[in-house]
DNA sequence: ATTATTTCTTGACATAGGTCAAGTCGACGA
DNA sequence: TCGTCGACTTGACCTATGTCAAGAAATAAT
């Protein structure tokens, strides 16, 4: 298993928009550090999320149920937030999130997110900004699903995303790319 | 053809989150009406958007192009912004809009947009919103694609927006549902 | 190490939806 | 009123991918 290096959330924050003393050390103050073991459901359909994680180390997949049967719709790793409805709408969604691996993450709850958002314009604007590029990211990848094969598309994730092959189970991999795990298996077959 | 009622950029937003006067009027000073006959390519792949827009009256569908073949991702109608990716991080893109009916729309360009993000944190707020809002509204619309079948899709679909059948051809519909025109003819027979 | 699980692969068959091609229908302009 | 064009439908056939089931391989537990 790949061992991919620790990132720090004040810094990840920094490279996305630069904030001010005043902001950092009031996010600082927000933050609680903490690690779930391997295969915890984050966030459980039907539940209200009261906290947004930023994920220092680990990966995590997004997925739904439907008649027994789970779809992954997305994954998120080291240096990103864990972007669920749940938490910003604050409302009970149908989306439930599981770690993969040991994750550490920095811990930030609603309220305090909330009131960081309105007493910083600066962090305000930071998740903005970074809610917006994650919208665009969506948006590319469904795109692509109209219009790419299978095979393609599994070509395309593994050459961004090489690691995926070796941190996530092919089964979610398959179900995040829409198809079912014995096609995916064919596909590989075939390279 | 359905006549829709002509919204206002001004009440709309203030539905979303309250502005201060102050604000407001900055943002009527950036504002310009304007109008684009039915069928106008509204933004071209290829071309960085210089302006976004509030739509007041009309629809507008997001497509790419690939291989000569039209793949609709997205409707837009009145009340909402036409969010597209390159508008937002002033980039290139590789997605069209063009309109369907006529078009009236509040323009603002781009600097200004950002200007009054800047200046105005309520502002900032309240497109962090609406980011989130659509960002949510597209997860929503993809999880479905992998969770139900055409004729699921198509029922939702009507019973969310009963308009799109008067207002938009079944040739959009179906790429927007990812299904060629004549699986969704033969749905429609089915009913 | 040995066993027990889980994960992945392979085969046989089924099917939703795609493609190509030929209509039909209806709106609109001459 | 007729003809034309675009939008939608229908039929015949095809194919990518799904499903079910059995086995192999890799991981984890004892």
């Amino acid at each position: 298993m790949k061992n991919n290096a620790e990132l720090n959330i004040i810094q990840s924050l920094q490279q996305i928009h630069p904030l001010e003393k005043d902001a950092l050390d009031d996010i600082k103050n927000c933050i609680k550090h903490r690690q779930f073991p391997r295969n915890t459901i984050i966030q459980k359909a039907g539940m209200i999320a009261s906290k947004i994680y930023f994920i220092e180390k680990g990966i995590v997949r997004h997925f739904y149920k439907h008649n027994k049967k789970e779809v992954t719709t997305w994954f998120s790793q080291e240096g990103e937030f864990i972007s669920n409805s749940s938490f910003f709408l604050q409302q009970a969604g149908t989306e439930n999130i599981e770690n993969l691996e040991e994750l550490h993450v920095s811990e930030i709850n609603h309220s305090d997110f909330e009131q960081l958002c309105k007493k910083h314009h600066s962090i305000e604007h930071l998740v903005r900004i970074t809610m917006t590029i994650n919208f665009f990211k969506l948006d590319e990848h469904y795109a692509q699903t109209y219009i790419y094969s299978a095979t393609e598309r599994y070509n395309k994730l593994i050459q961004k995303y090489p690691d995926f092959i070796l941190r996530i189970p092919m089964i979610y991999i398959a179900s995040f790319l829409g198809i079912s795990p014995e096609t995916l298996s064919r596909i590989r077959a075939k390279l």
